[in-house]
DNA sequence: GGTGTCATGTGAATTAGTGCACAAGGGCGT
DNA sequence: ACGCCCTTGTGCACTAATTCACATGACACC
């Protein structure tokens, strides 16, 4: 509460009441800042991390000043500190193991995606339903069958469940994830799923970005300037 | 703007303003949609939708409101008008083909995604730099070398491109694209790209949901003060 | 045909988010 | 050591988005 500026031992409170807008940025910023320190660059000002993500750089500023991530007057951000703490606020501070379930083309792609390792989300477990899938090592991990579910998820501590099964299954796949005892679920399938009212559940609709990027351009073209039309 | 109820019969004023929330649901919308359809039901009320979609049901109305897709008072909204409605006005009444470069799993998982051909986007085209790639046939399609790419673009009249490259590659799949006359870009690589101002660039990074999700569980149980840890 | 019930459509109020503009402060060159 | 220049951090005004609440209108059943 009282953000006083002693904050010595209060450091359970870390992350307090940051705005969903901002939340939904960081990660923006995360991939920015990565970048930039592969690229050996060690400090970053707002303007130049503005630019990077497509945002306002005062936006920015106020964004990072959620996470207490100050930077230093007159020189930046430090990229490494930020990256850090970035990852520390949307990780918790430690990494969480995902599972992923479907080991289809999305699967295997998502079990390789170099993203989610920097964001502090090993890939620790891989099940499918597919007897001629399961046995199979993917990235050097195995798949095992879905009833083996509760065991990986016991054995690597697993959090976030990821559904990358087809639609019609996908449901399915949610109640084992229910049933295993994972709290998070992203769902991938491009179907609507239920789960109970404490499991936080995220869909990710691959086509929805496509969808917006259509609807831009059809409006570019199509009602353009209101040239004719709207007499 | 004017509310003004004689709007006569400008019906070629297609989609006059439609505020870039709404726009972002539309597509959540319009998979609950079809699964409705699927499902054989013939109306839906507002408050069904925002349920399956899970947001308020005022914001349904409004939502649609700006479609002018007009409900029944009383009854609801008719499930198949409402899903022509939507697919209008984010595909721009007509399919918009995409051609995907980078044909590894994650190219391979988008070109077979249903929910692909559902929003109006057919994969046209497929390309890749590696030439143990091309010429394998995917879902139908040959994969062409990224030197096709104008002909790709052009004997399908493709308008989206999407990248599906590991992120070291991915600025040159960008300039491979524009250098098609591509207009709009999905980049699904994880690395920033930079495009000409009047190409319509849109990140996508399958980190980002698992990330925000990472907050929330972090939020619940470290900051929760809420009941103990989840069992 | 009248009436009750139900869901839409929308004005208005609230809430969240953005971006400007400027004060506060740190570093570097002289 | 001093002062200039640069960038952060933030109050404030503005804009966008959400949600309530209710009038309006359609259907179904008697």
């Amino acid at each position: 509460m009282s953000p006083s500026r002693t904050d010595g031992a209060t450091s359970e409170e870390l992350v307090e009441n940051i705005p969903e807008a901002t939340v939904a940025r960081l990660p923006v910023y995360l991939r920015g800042l990565v970048e930039l320190a592969d690229g050996g660059v060690a400090t970053v000002s707002s303007v130049e991390l503005a630019e990077l993500a497509g945002v306002n750089a005062a936006n920015v500023r106020k964004d990072l000043s959620y996470l207490h991530a100050h930077g230093t007057r007159g020189v930046g951000y430090e990229v490494d500190h930020l990256i850090g703490e970035i990852g520390f606020v949307l990780g918790g501070g430690e990494p969480s193991p995902v599972v992923i379930v479907g080991i289809g083309n999305l699967g295997r792609a998502l079990s390789r995606y170099d993203g989610f390792v920097v964001g502090g989300f090993p890939v620790a477990g891989l099940v499918d339903a597919d007897p001629a899938v399961v046995g199979k090592r993917i990235g050097g991990r195995t798949v095992r069958p879905v009833g083996d579910l509760p065991a990986v998820v016991a054995e690597s501590a697993c959090t976030v469940g990821i559904i990358a099964t087809p639609a019609s299954a996908a449901q399915e796949a949610a109640d084992h994830l229910v049933a295993a005892g994972i709290p998070s679920i992203l769902n991938f399938a491009p179907s609507v799923v239920q789960v109970p009212e404490q499991v936080d559940l995220r869909q990710v609709d691959l086509a929805t970005e496509l969808q917006i990027l259509g609807y831009h351009q059809h409006r570019r073209v199509g009602g353009g300037a209101s040239i004719r039309a709207v007499g």
